[in-house]
DNA sequence: TGAGTCACG
DNA sequence: ACGTACGTGACTCAA
């Protein structure tokens, strides 16, 4: 096979690639977009499959906009480019520089001149070419050297297939778009016709000049038109044109390629998170790749020998990493690490799996080695240990990650290796090295003392109470389950009788159809799938028919039962206990979450739902105590704000919905209405979740104006904290992130975005994210207080669960009148601001009964 | 798997 | 001119 070039058309492909991945939405984990450069190389390394021996890109240069004294428009019409593209333009040449490829940009002349140029230069020294382009207008430049590969169907376009299309050569290709224009490069082309009638006129006549020589004879309006177009028709045949002979510097030799030197781009497509495309490309580990390789060694730990002779050549080691993704593996040194392989074997003697996680468990409890480990609650648990004696945390790199990039969690171990160390093969010695440069990056960022006096001592805490569990009653939850199936088998009855037939109620497509089209109820809101269903919508058209009523409350019902009863009932242990798991790693604002079960969100609003909690009881003998914070959202708002009108009315110990409804509708505390205070409440939220009148009338009922209206009298009471609402967006436009008063940061990609949108949803944020989560790091504090309180004291209390701003203990009942004031005392006095953490305890033989 | 809905703070 | 409250997780339907 002969020499190939290998011409790609730089902005044809690079466009085509970020609409590709527009949806996908692709960015690194600090938010740099990458969705076009994924799939720009992703198709240059299939293209590069071909083993081209010269390659090339070539782009256009930015020029002023071409202006004809006719025909002004030309290229007017086209959308700037995107700023998550533009932003990855000048990328895509530096890595096609390290890669070896040859860049060309040449001034007044597009890619497509750079195209043909080079095309007609590699046929005079005896190459093929092929082009990479998804522009038809290139099929002018086939020759029975040149061929097109067309990436929008991904189709090697010859002059044979060329033909089998358009039934034209090559070079017709011009004068078929000089008769019928191209809308999209704005090439006017003959007005009326199209692409039909410009073959056929080609079909009868050869060529342009056939064509318009020929007008005259033409029949009818066709004729006509041809005639008062020729001229257009002639500007587009030159628009048309693409250079073969552009004056372009560099040489088809500057184009030279070799597979072998795209190694040099590794390393920085690592660094932009593509590692698919990095994996592809050749070349030596880099020196940190090498330090920090996979180890020497790797020992395979098969049966319960190998396992105690692992653990006793691990006598030495300072400290012990471990990770258990998926399978154990643990290492005492950065050259050797210790990797269970388990479960396979049938005949051999293999290892069991627990019984090694309990072999390490005594170990580290024996020899009091302190653990590094990625995601050091996974491993507690596997291994079993007592809350009590759970060995020293030196370093949790999952922990230490989140801190770092709050903005999105880590998905694995590997990735975080990948991230952090370029290096492909995860083992358990990287911890090692991963932890000095974690640490490193964590003090450069005020990040320390949030780890080591925060998520580290919380991470036992949640340990422990993962562990305990939550005791529910089963009869309760039987009832209850007898209770809500038997209202909603009523209801549906109901439904199907008054919608005179059976259907899906749950199907908001099947409800849809019923009430708005069946029944002719008018339709609230759209969703992108059809008519709105959700339950604003239904309660603005209750009054209408009285099925609406019925189908709220039989999805109420059911909710509460499918989710909360018969969800809890899954999830029992044998003894009752419901052990959730509460993630660390995951709220973008510092929060913990809790899944398998979500024991956060259990329901208290309504009375049936509340009606759940009381399946939610304490051991034996024992008590619930529940202690949450008072508005502790507002309070840190009134605290990073300083408005001393905000700080007095709590201060003054008042009722804050009420005196904020004073303050905003001019009337003395004593004679505010309920409806006032609910409106100062719903403003009071606005605010902390990032106001906008649009917002906060929707949530009221209320009109634009009238909610626009409250937001300004709120503004001229309280300046300050409007103030913190400018400041907190232009500090986090600046700085990049939005953080907490103890230094959490959360990355915000999304204030530089060019799209309307998502920057208020990113100016929104700038003004939630340090009340949200300053109020997480505040309850997550008050948690290791509790905790170590509880043990100081000696009390048998233990904490089982925490929601956002509040704390449930399980204690003896003797011990629950010191246990709560313990409480209290630990979640006001955990930190000091201008405004006073105020906490409310209460207990009771169900979590029902302590709100 | 994504969309819609709804439970909590 | 344009669409909007912040943060989560679970269940169901419909492709």
């Amino acid at each position: 096979m002969g020499r190939l070039l290998l011409a790609i058309d730089g902005n044809s492909l690079l466009f085509q690639a970020y609409h590709a991945f527009y949806k996908a939405n692709l960015t690194t984990r600090d938010g740099f977009p990458t969705g076009a450069l994924k799939g720009f190389f992703t198709k240059l390394i299939e293209l590069l499959k071909l083993e081209p021996s010269h390659v090339l890109v070539a782009f256009d240069v930015h020029q002023p906009t071409f202006r004809h004294e006719k025909y002004p428009d030309y290229k007017l019409g086209r959308k700037p480019a995107d700023e998550d593209l533009k932003k990855q333009m000048p990328v895509v040449r530096e890595l096609l520089r390290e890669m070896g490829v040859a860049v060309i940009e040449c001034p007044r002349y597009e890619g497509d001149d750079i195209l043909g140029t080079f095309a007609r230069r590699a046929e005079a020294q005896d190459l093929d070419t092929l082009i990479a382009t998804g522009d038809r207008d290139s099929f002018q430049l086939i020759t029975d050297r040149t061929k097109i590969y067309y990436t929008k169907d991904n189709s090697i376009v010859d002059a044979q297939a060329l033909f089998d299309r358009y039934g034209l050569e090559p070079d017709r290709m011009r004068d078929l778009k000089a008769l019928m224009g191209d809308n999209s490069d704005h090439i006017p082309g003959v007005e009326g016709v199209g692409e039909k009638t410009a073959l056929k006129l080609l079909a009868e006549y050869g060529d342009l000049d056939g064509v318009l020589s020929h007008a005259s004879e033409v029949k009818g309006k066709l004729g006509e038109r041809l005639v008062s177009g020729a001229e257009s028709a002639r500007f587009s045949y030159w628009l048309g044109t693409i250079a073969t002979d552009a004056p372009i510097p560099e040489t088809l030799d500057d184009c030279s390629f070799s597979f072998e030197r795209t190694g040099n781009a590794k390393q920085h497509l690592y660094a932009l998170e593509l590692n698919s495309i990095a994996d592809k490309l050749p070349g030596e580990q880099t020196a940190e790749q090498i330090e920090t390789a996979a180890p020497a060694e790797t020992v395979a730990v098969t049966d319960a020998a190998a396992m105690r002779n692992a653990l006793e050549s691990l006598r030495s080691a300072e400290a012990i990493a471990v990770t258990v993704t998926p399978s154990l593996a643990f290492s005492g040194s950065a050259d050797r690490a210790y990797v269970l392989t388990a479960g396979e074997t049938l005949f051999d003697a293999c290892m069991d799996e627990d019984e090694a996680y309990r072999m390490l468990r005594d170990f580290l409890e024996r020899t009091k080695k302190p653990v590094l480990a990625f995601d050091a609650k996974t491993f507690f648990h596997r291994c079993g240990f007592d809350p009590d004696s759970l060995p020293t945390l030196a370093f949790d790199a999952m922990l230490s990650d989140y801190l770092l990039q709050s903005n999105r969690p880590i998905e694995s171990y590997d990735a975080l290796v990948r991230a952090w160390l370029n290096v492909e093969h995860a083992s358990p010695v990287h911890l090692f090295a991963l932890r000095p440069k974690m640490d490193r990056a964590l003090a450069e960022n005020g990040l320390t003392a949030l780890l080591n006096e925060v998520e580290l001592p919380l991470l036992r805490v949640l340990y422990g109470m993962e562990r305990t569990g939550f005791l529910t009653d089963e009869r309760v939850l039987n009832d209850l389950h007898a209770r809500f199936s038997a209202s909603a088998s009523g209801l549906e009855a109901r439904i199907y009788e008054a919608a005179g037939e059976r259907f899906n109620i749950l199907s908001p497509k099947q409800l849809g159809h019923i009430l708005f089209e069946k029944l002719g109820l008018p339709s609230g809101k759209k969703t992108k799938t059809g008519f709105s269903t959700d339950a604003d919508t239904l309660e603005a058209i209750a009054a209408l028919h009285p099925i609406v009523g019925d189908v709220l409350q039989y999805r109420f019902l059911t909710k509460l039962d499918s989710t909360f009863v018969e969800g809890m009932l899954k999830q029992r242990d044998a003894e009752g206990r419901i052990h959730t798991r509460f993630m660390q790693c995951v709220a973008a604002t510092g929060r913990i979450s809790s899944t398998e079960p979500n024991l956060q969100n259990i329901p208290v609003r309504t009375p049936e739902g509340r009606e759940i909690r009381k399946a939610f009881v304490p051991a034996e003998g024992n008590v619930l105590i529940g202690a949450d914070y008072s508005q502790i959202e507002l309070r840190l708002l009134a605290h990073i704000s300083g408005d001393e009108g905000f700080i007095a009315a709590f201060n003054g110990g008042e009722d804050i919905h009420a005196r904020t409804a004073a303050e905003v509708f001019h009337v003395p505390l004593s004679s505010v209405t309920g409806e006032q205070r609910s409106a100062a409440k719903a403003v009071n939220f606005g605010i902390v979740y990032g106001i906008s009148d649009f917002g906060l009338a929707r949530n009221l009922g209320i009109s634009v104006a009238t909610a626009s209206g409250y937001i300004k009298r709120y503004f001229e009471r309280y300046p300050k904290v409007k103030q913190y609402l400018t400041d907190s967006v232009q500090k986090a436009k600046e700085n990049g992130y939005a953080e907490t008063l103890f230094g959490r940061r959360r990355p915000l990609p999304e204030l530089s975005a060019s799209n309307y949108n998502v920057r208020q949803f990113g100016e929104r944020v700038a003004m939630n994210m340090p009340i949200q989560g300053t109020a997480a790091d505040v309850i997550k504090m008050a948690m290791v207080r509790v905790d170590r309180a509880l043990k100081e004291g000696g009390f048998r209390a233990k904490l089982v669960l925490q929601v956002h701003d509040e704390l449930i203990v399980d204690t003896p009942r003797e011990e629950a009148e010191r246990v709560m004031t313990l409480m209290r005392d630990a979640m006001e006095n955990v930190a000091s601001f201008s405004v006073r953490l105020v906490a409310e305890a209460k207990c009771g033989e169900s979590w029902y009964e302590t709100k």
